[in-house]
DNA sequence: TTGCGTACGTTATAACCTAACAAAATATTA
DNA sequence: TAATATTTTGTTAGGTTATAACGTACGCAA
């Protein structure tokens, strides 16, 4: 992500929490702005060695809160397979997203199908049951990386 | 999971390793029975405890081993939500599962929901990109427990 | 039998995550 | 503003999940 877009994702952010009330604080903004920053999904480890470079001396409990405050505000995801998160591409609205995650090269997409969800919460209704936080990652590999192993 | 189930997957387990000429080991059909036997998903640490009443002194990798040969050969799912094994419930052919995950009695539900198969592929696809392992679970509440709430 | 590949034993440690309690900052109310 | 409550952060420790690395035993085939 780029500096424009960066900030652009900071003001949004803001606004947000405003709107909840709730608060951004310098340690849960930073983390955001490092998983935005990273072309890939950090890690919490990942994470708490970047924090370093901003604050004293961060625990994991540091960066576990913050993540903890952020997938709440739905500002980052978690990917499940990888354990590692994820800055949200969009947002503005809740949402149910699907990954996909490149073996390869380590990208992840954040798409956001209906067909998928529609289809997920069907198949959930046919046996009763109330879907609440779905977690769908696919594991694969990338357009580029495909065309890279044709070369 | 009853007696008559159990030893008919079993049989199918042989059956399907012995056709692909790898070797369904004691240790490896044991953590198979325990994950079939258990009504509910296992971790690799309680596989652990259940393992010392069959084998005198297991360890963690004993039971990761047996993990990766029964995941390889689709006669077990690993539940990246809950980092726990569940024995598959129709091993008869490849699939792509989704998994519903009772958050309040723990129960797991897999279900093979070929729209759900199909529109996640199509969603991959509209990007250029080749899905090798799905990762479907949703997490909400089984029907048994939802109506438990009402009364 | 010798050699080769696969499976297993064993030790250690890496990686991921949370509990628990104290201190500090911030918000709330009087 | 002062007193109080609430939220956030600091800090220590420890629990859980997973793998690296290296050696040994076993099964099988030349």
């Amino acid at each position: 992500m780029d500096n424009k877009a960066l900030s652009h994702v900071l003001e949004r952010a803001e606004t947000l929490c405003q709107g909840r009330g709730v608060r951004l604080t310098e340690q849960r903004k930073t983390v955001l702005k490092l998983l935005c920053v990273s072309d890939k999904p950090l890690s919490a480890y990942e994470l708490l060695d970047r924090m370093r470079g901003v604050f004293k001396n961060p625990s994991p409990p540091t960066v576990y809160r913050a993540l903890d405050f952020l997938l709440e505000q739905g500002l980052v995801h978690k990917l499940e397979s990888l354990h590692a998160y994820v800055g949200c591409t969009h947002p503005e609205h809740p949402h149910a997203s699907q990954f996909l995650i490149c073996d390869d090269c380590g990208e992840v997409t954040e798409v956001e199908d209906s067909s998928v969800a529609q289809s997920l919460n069907a198949a959930g209704k046919a046996v009763g049951f109330r879907a609440k936080r779905p977690v769908v990652e696919v594991l694969g590999t990338c357009a580029q990386c495909l065309k890279k192993q044709d070369d």
